[in-house]
DNA sequence: GATGGACCCTGTAGTCGCTATAGGGTCAAG
DNA sequence: CTTGACCCTATAGCGACTACAGGGTCCATC
């Protein structure tokens, strides 16, 4: 080959499936590579940054507009910081308000799994509860 | 009418759009209902109990499959209840897991929206902290 | 040089839980 | 009799992948 990583090694250095590189390069977050001869896809390091990049920034919750939309800006150097801020303050405050409701809801579940008495599901409080 | 709801009435009184309890029929978490002369479908009060029990359990984060076989069990009275507990205590479970990744996910965030000291975005350290 | 197995290719369909649209039909009030 | 609010079906779309099906390529071993 020509000093390429082929799909499944980029996959590995990077912790990403082929099917989902495939994916990304599908709707344009990753650029089509080059191919061997054999119509391989052969990778380069700008690709496995890139791709870093992406996938931290999904673990993180980004949805992949704002992965595109940084992407885009990552590419225009010479453009104020601010707009990427205000992408992670967004993310930020998306992220307190799930957790706010997520812990509403753990309050309510374990009050549910307290109510169960082991009988029979006739008597089952927690159905009781859901029922209303 | 014969003394049944609407679709639209029984949306109102449940807080569910007339779309959705049409999906619930597609996917048999409601049963089909009857039908008035000009085909519009009837609802009685069984029906209106069941799709609150639906709607808050999907509050709570059920999904649709919990939702499917808590309703199968609710249907036979004579079963023990710690089939029920099991699918609450899991749901417990999952909820703690999402809370505890969002917390790391919220850290990770506010250390990011430290860092953008409002230059360009080529001396951008949220950027640089995501690439790898 | 033939064979096996691990990898790669494309394209399509499936996942979850709805939501939205298109293109029509029904019903009650004015 | 017309208007407008509601209802019907069927289909496609969302996000972010994942899972086939049906092939091709590469490399090592026999």
């Amino acid at each position: 080959m020509d000093g390429g990583m082929t799909i499944g090694a980029l996959g590995k250095a990077t912790g990403t499936k082929p099917e989902t590189i495939r994916f990304y390069e599908k709707v344009g977050i990753l650029p089509q590579p080059e191919r061997t001869a054999g119509n391989y896809r052969s990778y380069g390091e700008a690709h496995a940054a890139r791709l870093s990049f992406v996938r931290k920034a999904r673990e993180l919750g980004f949805p992949l507009e704002a992965v595109r939309a940084m992407l885009a800006l990552a590419d225009q150097p010479n453009r104020p910081c601010g707009e990427v801020d205000a992408l992670v303050v967004d993310q930020l405050q998306a992220v307190e308000r799930k957790i706010a409701d997520l812990e509403r809801l753990r309050a309510e579940l374990e009050r549910l799994a307290h109510q169960c008495r082991g009988g029979l599901v006739s008597e089952c409080r927690i159905i009781e509860a859901l029922s209303p």
